[in-house]
DNA sequence: GTCGCTGCAAAGTCTTTGCAGAGAG
DNA sequence: CTCTCTGCAAAGACTTTGCAGCGAC
């Protein structure tokens, strides 16, 4: 796959996004802004899980004209979860982090000394999961997995 | 197994429990008081997983003449997180919990309706766990593990 | 034009910290 | 006795909310 066939697709996969958000906007009687839209990117071209506050960072950075305030960014964040297009997770200490909904399902793998965070999926956990949900009586709506340890590159600088 | 039986467990298994803190204060330079010790036997006793606020809340109610602080279950949860001896987990916005680490691993499933939580182990997603862990070169530590669904008496419920 | 949206600042939560007196070792 | 703990209240971090002007439709 050559990077101009990456562009490409992340390029349909993006228009698809941003036509489903303006989809939910208008059918819930809302506006479509220019906030709205920037932090929808933001969170697309951003490979990292975020936290409000970097969200807004990053948005400050790239679009300074815009000003956007962090109650916005935290409103437009409440939206996209209540919608299920985004994510939220909440590992330990490090507080609550965002990320987009619309990728395919997957678990993570966090690294304790980096905060680092690594995806994953396995069909086997998955099938496991089923069937526990199954014999408790539980009727399952989704689930979330999170492994911590040391990544590769913290465990060569502790060696030092 | 008797009632009896059980009664005498859970003695043996706090007792146990009660001289590792006790263990622990003293290797640290630290004191025992009545409010660590409330605190480890409401954990041990609840068999709830307890929010600071609650465990707050039941420590005032079954000894109201300690009048202990809310900033002491924080300071004395802390210090049982560092020291292993309990585990905390965030799951979405219910806010943080502790469970005491003593027991036997296991992971959780909660119901989304009303915030029960269930407990599990199951070996062949442990064994899975350690294989991804070391496929992404991760030194595994520990992981967590949830399912959200609805429990049955919640299933119960919503069919009336 | 209307009505939702935004930035700002103020108000809420939840958690941590400084302090002076109480209490464990 | 010493030095840690505790409760209290104040301070912090993070998130939500009220409001007046702005901007999408």
């Amino acid at each position: 796959m050559s990077a101009n066939t990456d562009f490409t697709e992340r390029t349909v996969e993006y228009n698809k996004l941003l036509s489903d958000f303006k989809q939910l906007l208008r059918d819930n009687g809302l506006k479509f802004t220019i906030q709205r839209e920037v932090i929808l990117e933001m969170l697309y071209s951003s490979d990292e899980h975020l936290t409000p506050e970097s969200l807004h960072h990053l948005i400050q950075e790239k679009h300074p004209d815009l000003n956007t305030g962090i109650a916005t960014v935290y409103r437009t964040l409440s939206l996209l979860e209540d919608s299920d297009m985004v994510t939220s997770l909440s590992f330990g200490a490090q507080g609550k982090k965002y990320e987009l909904g619309a990728k395919d399902h997957h678990d993570h793998i966090i690294c304790t000394q980096c905060g680092a965070i690594s995806e994953f999926v396995d069909d086997e956990i998955e099938t496991r999961q089923k069937k526990i949900a199954e014999e408790l009586g539980f009727l399952i709506q989704e689930h979330s997995m999170q492994i911590y340890g040391i990544c590769l590159p913290c465990q060569r600088k502790m060696k030092k």
